[in-house]
DNA sequence: TGCCAAACGGAGAGTGTCTCCGTATAGTTC
DNA sequence: GAACTATACGGAGACACTCTCCGTTTGGCA
């Protein structure tokens, strides 16, 4: 890639990731990305055909930072509920940085044409990891797919409803003891 | 109202529904909606001044089938379990119907200005009774808005995924068991 | 039949995503 | 450092969508 080329690539993805962050998804257009960015819409879609994968580019560290929160909650000494709670917080708490992510990785599972295909299957393989790590302490049959659902659609709830952490956690329990075998 | 204006009004909400069940909320514009009902969209705007309210109008008979889902599920013989998953399943199943629904009501939740405000308050003054119903069988604090958004948020999963009624039941029997009493 | 408030409908404003293509430039070659 | 070419740029504008304004038409009543 040209020098020009890597140099707007890189205040592009720096632009809209605060844009994104301050507005959410929706409420930001690619113009004013490319305004913000200073180069003109042509540039802007040559390096992301659309704004989804924009989006995917901005979110790019999330899947280090969901897998170091499954890592952190598998390392606790405590119990299941209680390492299963903190990797569900964590998970909440990640999505109130990105508004408007919770939703739309929820709803690209299970579409491998997705631009957030990729998002996905970090995610799944996460919740395949805390299973396998929990080991017996879930409900025996359930699957890495079933967690990721649920969580992220209270995620997309939470995160839509801009709720504070301390509303969100009642609901969390209710999945975590749901989750734990009867 | 005069009479063509009723007459225009009723085909538009009848060709609205039609297609709303069939390609969903975000696929169907309002032109097309304009057209198939054989008017102009100065006619159709002045009828519903947004396209959320063209959606609420759609589904005005849902309030109805949410009560009486809930009468369903408190009048069966059967454990709290049993009750609590017979309305789970019933709300799911009612969005199948019309995709979209889930996620724009669940995101309507809490917010008073939302065209779909009348359908929120329908929803969780469902959960309510449920909440009342089920007595002393649920985990204690449990709030009925919390069911709301636990339950609308899988639900706009399961929608958007459309997910099979088999694939959803494991989930919502997650959400049963965290619900109730430990 | 004549009147007029009510309703109609379509052109178009405003805003968004995304494309085409003539122009400019980075990087290589002599 | 000049010429060359592949690469990248940028802006006009195509297209789709929601929604508005306003001149025209019409239903219902006196």
């Amino acid at each position: 890639m040209r020098a020009d080329a890597q140099r707007n690539r890189d205040k592009i993805v720096e632009v809209a990731r605060a844009f994104f962050r301050a507005k959410g998804f929706d409420a930001v257009s690619m113009d004013e990305v490319a305004k913000g960015a200073e180069v003109g819409p042509g540039t802007l879609y040559r390096h992301f055909p659309t704004k989804e994968s924009l989006y995917d580019a901005v979110l790019e560290s999330w899947a280090e930072k969901v897998n170091a929160a499954v890592d952190r909650a598998l390392s606790l000494n405590g119990s299941a509920r209680e390492q299963l709670m903190t990797w569900l917080t964590d998970y909440a708490a990640m999505l109130t940085e990105n508004k408007g992510a919770a939703a739309r990785i929820t709803a690209a599972l299970g579409d491998p044409g997705s631009p957030f295909a990729g998002k996905c299957r970090t995610y799944v393989n996460a919740n395949q990891r805390l299973i396998d790590g929990l080991d017996s302490a879930l409900r025996p049959g359930v699957e890495a797919m079933q967690i990721s659902r649920l969580v992220g659609g209270l995620a997309a709830v939470a995160d839509n409803s801009e709720l504070p952490p301390e509303s969100v956690a009642p609901m969390l329990a209710v999945v975590a003891d749901g989750l734990l075998a009867p």
